[in-house]
DNA sequence: CCGAACCTGTCACCAACCTGTCGTTTGGCC
DNA sequence: GGCCAAACGACAGGTTGGTGACAGGTTCGG
């Protein structure tokens, strides 16, 4: 019951001691009655889903702090879960525990948007720890993981919004993501047609590559007393830089 | 300053009889003798904070199953201590310790959060008849007597009810339910589907999405004149955002 | 058992906003 | 100057959200 208290001192930058909300997806019922009785015992709130069909339908209803994934499932892939989580801009922390050793999966797992994983069989105080840590880290900076700063812009790319020198940008769905696409080579030229195809989906066939240009307008306007611009490259592309 | 430092295990383990862990936050010296004696005869941990910023520190460190709390402070006002904590998400029952009578100062300190107030001078027998209330009403259900502040907005999960700037708000159920989704993901965008779904059950599959809109005309109704207000951001969702 | 008061969700319509096109202008480059 | 890529104001749908009016439904008192 006693435990080494590397987790009791607790940095008093930001005291919060509310319960961390798990959702624990794993089939294995005694790894997952010892989880759930760890956490309890603490105080936190565990949600227990055993299938992925079951973690989906408590994920379209609940926030969680933190999600605790097996990577093997009987109906579906862990990993999957994951990737589908991320694409929805669900930027939750997530811890993934996986039986294999396989260096493949854990590449896979963090490269997909898991925070962490741990290989089983783990030592319960190590899952604590890890959660803990997430948790804190998710509480500081809600959106640690999803923030693009370049300069003084911040794009958070899971909510969808932005902000220059703090005060916040309101972008529509298109500049957003025209945002994104020069973020994603920030400093690099991008051309006008890689634009378009991260701007547009491929069935849009009908759009004028002049679009491109006319949101090009649309977002130098709402950059305008900031410290980053949208250079053009004539023939070559556009590009994000940042000056003074 | 710490009268008792037995409260380093950071495992409650809740077996019967538990003693009650107190922060006492409390200048006058012969009050909180009284209050650290008393609950201390009983088994309970009593952490006394003399100041506010003692308090701080306790607080950033350390839970407590019931906050006693002088409403005059030396360093600052515990009502501004209250209003923190509650912003912060602590939910940790705080009784409220005053020496004035004024009307005023209560219904400020219920508003802000408070869950009980006690007005000097006080039987001390009382004092621990009311703090224990709160440490079961607490330990009973986490969730019961869980009152959510937001600016002035008072909001009681427990008991369906809640208040802005003091005065109480008529709400119906499903009114009562979009204020909860909000208030769950308060500051952060909540889309018009995870309102829905929090608002209505999966069965209700014939309502429509502009339900969801209309309740928000409705809410936004009723919290016209106080310091809340719900932003629409287009094809994102809403948010509950504090102003003034 | 009736009616009043209230709650609930739909519909229709309006307003605000987003989106992409057009046509014209600008400005670099030969 | 002439050419051409890019800029951009204006505009016309299209989409999304807001809201008044309304018709069942429910609750409650008498």
């Amino acid at each position: 019951m006693q435990s080494q208290s590397h987790l009791g001192s607790n940095t008093p930058t930001h005291g919060r001691a509310s319960p961390i909300r798990i959702l624990l997806v794993e089939d294995t019922h005694d790894v997952a009655d010892a989880v759930v009785t760890s956490f309890g015992r603490r105080g936190d709130a565990v949600d227990h889903a055993q299938t992925r069909l079951e973690a989906d339908d408590l994920l379209a209803v609940q926030r969680y702090d933190v999600i605790i994934l097996d990577i093997n499932l009987p109906d579906g892939d862990g990993l999957s879960l994951l990737a589908d989580q991320r694409r929805e801009g669900n930027a939750t922390p997530i811890l993934m525990l996986t039986a294999r050793l396989e260096v493949d999966d854990r590449v896979a797992a963090l490269d997909r948007g898991a925070d962490d994983y741990l290989v089983k069989p783990f030592d319960l105080r190590e899952l604590e720890a890890r959660v803990r840590a997430l948790a804190r880290r998710a509480l500081r900076d809600p959106d640690a993981g999803s923030v693009i700063n370049y300069a003084d812009l911040s794009v958070d790319l899971a909510g969808q919004t932005a902000s220059l020198s703090g005060a916040a940008l309101t972008l529509t769905r298109r500049e957003f993501s025209l945002l994104e696409a020069l973020l994603a080579s920030r400093g690099r030229v991008i051309s006008k047609e890689q634009i378009f195809e991260r701007m547009f989906s491929f069935d849009e066939t009908d759009v004028g590559m002049n679009a491109v240009e006319i949101y090009i307008a649309r977002l130098r306007k709402k950059l305008e007393g900031g410290r980053v611009a949208i250079t053009t490259l004539r023939g070559l592309g556009y590009q994000l830089v940042a000056h003074e």
